[in-house]
This record gives structure tokens, C-alpha cells and sequence, in this order.
DNA sequence: CAGTATCCTATTAGATACTG
DNA sequence: CAGTATCTAATAGGATACTG
């Protein structure tokens, strides 16, 4: 069972940049707390929205989003059977950092497409 | 030779979250973009602040971080040696993301000194 | 001072099959 | 539907020693 990332915290002050990215690094956290940002999701809509996650790996980021306070996971007792993800406020609070990694990304799309570009491009704010 | 990280791009539209976040994960990225955030450091000045990194670890991010274009490597022809990192533009750009993950690293510190505050906490905006 | 070079372990992630 | 369980491959990260 994965447990057990890294502490990160040997550092400071720059300690509270790694302590939060800590919490959302993995693969598919930043994404799976960008989506849910829009509202609650059941597990196979998350599923559907990452179209290369493995069921696997998706139920390890989301059990570790869980274990940090940042989701909540409600289990219906239905058949079949349904299971919802949503933030909780604590999750919900790190909605200026998800918005401000995608606006970068936006800005920034030309250095993922293209690795040479890097002298080219114009660095956006 | 580590190269080669994960390309992340296979989502969308949180793939900018992903692909900002592919650029400043590592173990001591996020730190080291910090620090630079202050002005020019040596490689030894930036170790001083890492208490634990390795000089193997600190070479590698500091090259992954140059080969994405974050910071520029100065070296002096020198003896004893010198070189100096700073900060492209492109790395000064990333300045609003770094803030905002030190604000809520910051504002959520309990979290990360006590695990089991989680209910407790009150999830600080 | 600012690295390289090796070697080795731990952690992450993927494939695949099975289940309440 | 929403997971588990295994097994394995890839990658990240660490320890240590050496060098221009």
C-alpha cells in the first residue's frame, strides 16, 4: 500500500512552497483538483476527464487527496454501486494556486508544444 | 543520465496545471525557483539554504530547471570556480505561482506539523 | 568551488486480472 | 460502478568517492 511521500520538510522558509506542492504533485493530482473545482465528480466522470489514468493509479491520487483533507469521498449503498468526490473547504482553498499553475501553463502552452522555443518565445506574465 | 520526465500532456484542459506543475515538482525545485526569486545565488549558497540536499540532487534540478528555462548558469572562468544561477524571465514569470503556493503552505502549516489536525484545522483561506 | 561518476534503494507508475 | 490484488518496469532519489 503506498503510503508515505516525501516530507519535504527539511527547508525553510521556502519549506511552505514544497509542503504544498507536496500535497499536489502525483501524477494526476493537480488535474483531479482542477476538475473538481467545477463541482462534485463520481469516479468514472474523474476517469473519463484523464483519458491515460490506470484505475489503479486514480484510486491511489484520490485516496491520498482524501488522506490530506483536500476531498471528500461519499459512498452511496446503491446498486450499482456510486461513489462522489467533492472538495472539501480546505480543498476548496487551494483554488488560487490550481488557478494560478493553469494560468501559467496557458500562458507558457508554446514551451510544452515546442522545446526548442525556449529562446523564441516571448516569457508571458 | 536522469532525463526524460513525465510529459503529463495527455489531458486537457487541466493539462496546463499539470504540464506548470511537470516544471516545478523534484524534490527541490519549488525551493530553489523560491530562493532565486531574491536574486543571484552560487551553487553552494543554494545548497547552504537545502540543509539536506545532495550535490548530485542540487546538479540535477538545477539542470533540469536550466534545460526548461527557468534559470541561467553563469560560469566564471575562475579559480576557485564560480557559478551563478538566476532567473530567466521566463523564470521571474512563474513569481505569482511560487507566492501562491508559499501563501497557502503558509496559511495551512498546522496541517503539515500535525496529520491528525485535519478535522480540527480551520481550513484557512 | 562546483561539479562527475557509480552504485544502490525506494518510490511511482503501468498492465492485467479479479470482485462486491 | 468502483474498486482490489499482484506483479513488474521505470524513475527518482540517496550515499559515497573522485576531479578540474
Amino acid at each position: 500500500m503506498p503510503r508515505m511521500r516525501h516530507s519535504r520538510l527539511d527547508c525553510s522558509p521556502g519549506c511552505a512552497v514544497e509542503a504544498t506542492l507536496g500535497l499536489i504533485d502525483g501524477k494526476w493530482k493537480g488535474v483531479v483538483l482542477y476538475h473538481l473545482l467545477d463541482g462534485t465528480l463520481r469516479f468514472n466522470e474523474i476517469r473519463r476527464k484523464l483519458p491515460s489514468v490506470t484505475q489503479r493509479m486514480l484510486t491511489n491520487q484520490l485516496r491520498e487527496l482524501e488522506a490530506d483533507g483536500l476531498l471528500a469521498r461519499k459512498v452511496f449503498a446503491e446498486v450499482p454501486p456510486r461513489v462522489e468526490y467533492s472538495l472539501t473547504d480546505r480543498g476548496r482553498s487551494l483554488r488560487p494556486v490550481i488557478m494560478a499553475l493553469k494560468a501559467w501553463g496557458d500562458a507558457n502552452a508554446a514551451l510544452f508544444a515546442a522545446p526548442a522555443a525556449l529562446d523564441a518565445a516571448p516569457a508571458a506574465a
